[in-house]
DNA sequence: TGTACATCAGTGAACGCGCGTTCACTGATGTAC
DNA sequence: TGTACATCAGTGAACGCGCGTTCACTGATGTAC
């Protein structure tokens, strides 16, 4: 089952010779193919016989490089991840690197950028954060991207926490003891030092942003939210104000 | 495609004579075999032929009563959306009736509901709230049970509103104009005269319990928050708070 | 109340489909000496 | 540099599978007179 994965992963880090760097190639071929079915009919119908004819393969072929579907599916799934997660950090860093923006303003750039991957992607996206297909529930090895977008997405916060810039929230008081011990992978994860209502505001502001864009690009803004880009601008910059951030 | 469903609809609202009152039996029982399958296996495993099998029927005698896959699908896409406005609004009048119970709390009842819905019932929570199951988007008819959610949700604020409980929000002009257009449909809908940030922050709150309950649910609170239900109960406490509900 | 006909639930066989996966194979590419 | 062998990508045929859907049918239930 792994020797495949490990021979694969071995070959695209270190491709020495004209055999191993065309199996590289035909590799990112075939997953660029799957993506784009992906992209048109959704995971349920991603086939590898119609990927391979899409490859002009044999179906078995693509044995040489995935143990099967759930491989595939699997490396498709790792790959969704790895894309959103360099997109946010992108945004992150592009945003930390203008002088004259505002903490409020750094704030809005990875939130903004998720939006923007999703939509370019649905599919994509609800293989991250849609219902898991069954199965193939996300490997292990989706933790660490999944770090990186939840890192990048606290990082103006924890800047401006830093630099002793964020505001401090008037209920410090308001969240129980108790709190501490549940959210404290995320205290000492993204947020060291952090007052524990400001972690509570970040991870509730993970919520919302998650489940907006979900919203939206599930279908359930229709006769509700008119001007979904709107709305969601206005709520990104609301969480920015609640956590502390200065406009 | 339609002649079916109306004979169905037309047998479910008013059983006259033996005949069809079995068929309204049998239809049930197909439906239920079919939430059952999918609460186990998902919705992309569902499969007429299996559910004939349960039933001790042929496959064919399932088009007596559903016409194909697609039309059964539905049927159970619109059940999850009663079920789950049927769960709200209990809640929701359940809470209305214990005079002793502040606006918060009444506030908490229905997301707690859904909640426990959504965990009852994996699966179903997915087909309203997931990733759409390609081929089959939300029928018209969803528009009304998504209705009585979002009615039953927002009914405390409402009444708060009415009765003049609602603790004035401090930027009443933090939204700007536009926002009114885009939210136009929900204020008339669900909160009538009430201020335009309170619109605004019962969507960005519906947001944040969706963003937070598929969170929980779909896997995405391994590492981050320990305690679930905690978290939930504090965020759900905290939307009350920010709306202007009084504890 | 009894008969003649219409309606309809369920049967059983059959259709064609696309699928994932296996296996023995061919021929090209790489490696060791 | 040249030969002998190992490695490996891709072929082509075949497997068995469960699926949705159709169709002509049987027999029971309901309806009209």
């Amino acid at each position: 089952v792994f020797s495949k994965e490990n021979s694969q992963t071995k070959a695209m880090s270190a491709p020495r010779n004209a055999r191993d760097r065309v199996r590289d190639e035909v590799t990112r071929e075939i997953l660029e193919v799957a993506a784009a079915h992906l992209a048109e009919e959704g995971a349920a119908a991603l086939s590898l016989r119609s990927i391979a004819r899409d490859l002009g393969m044999v179906p078995s072929a693509l044995y040489r490089y995935f143990n099967g579907r759930d491989a595939l599916l699997s490396a498709l799934i790792l790959r969704a991840y790895a894309s959103l997660a360099d997109e946010a950090e992108k945004a992150a860093d592009l945003a930390a690197g203008v002088p004259e923006a505002s903490d409020g303003d750094r704030w809005t750039a990875v939130p903004s950028a998720m939006r923007e991957w999703a939509q370019a992607r649905p599919h994509e996206w609800g293989l991250i954060f849609g219902s898991p297909v069954p199965g193939y529930q996300a490997p292990e090895d989706t933790v660490v991207p999944y770090g990186r977008i939840a890192t990048a997405l606290a990082r103006p916060v924890a800047d401006a926490l830093g630099e002793g810039r964020l505001r401090p929230s008037a209920d410090e008081a308001a969240s129980p003891e108790f709190l501490a011990v549940a959210l404290a992978p995320v205290r000492e994860g993204l947020l060291p030092n952090a007052p524990l209502t400001t972690v509570e505001r970040v991870v509730q502001a993970w919520c919302t942003l998650i489940g907006c864009i979900s919203l939206e690009l599930f279908g359930h803004w229709r006769n509700t939210v008119l001007d979904p880009g709107l709305f969601f601008g206005q709520t990104v910059a609301r969480l920015g104000d609640e956590i502390g951030l200065h406009r």
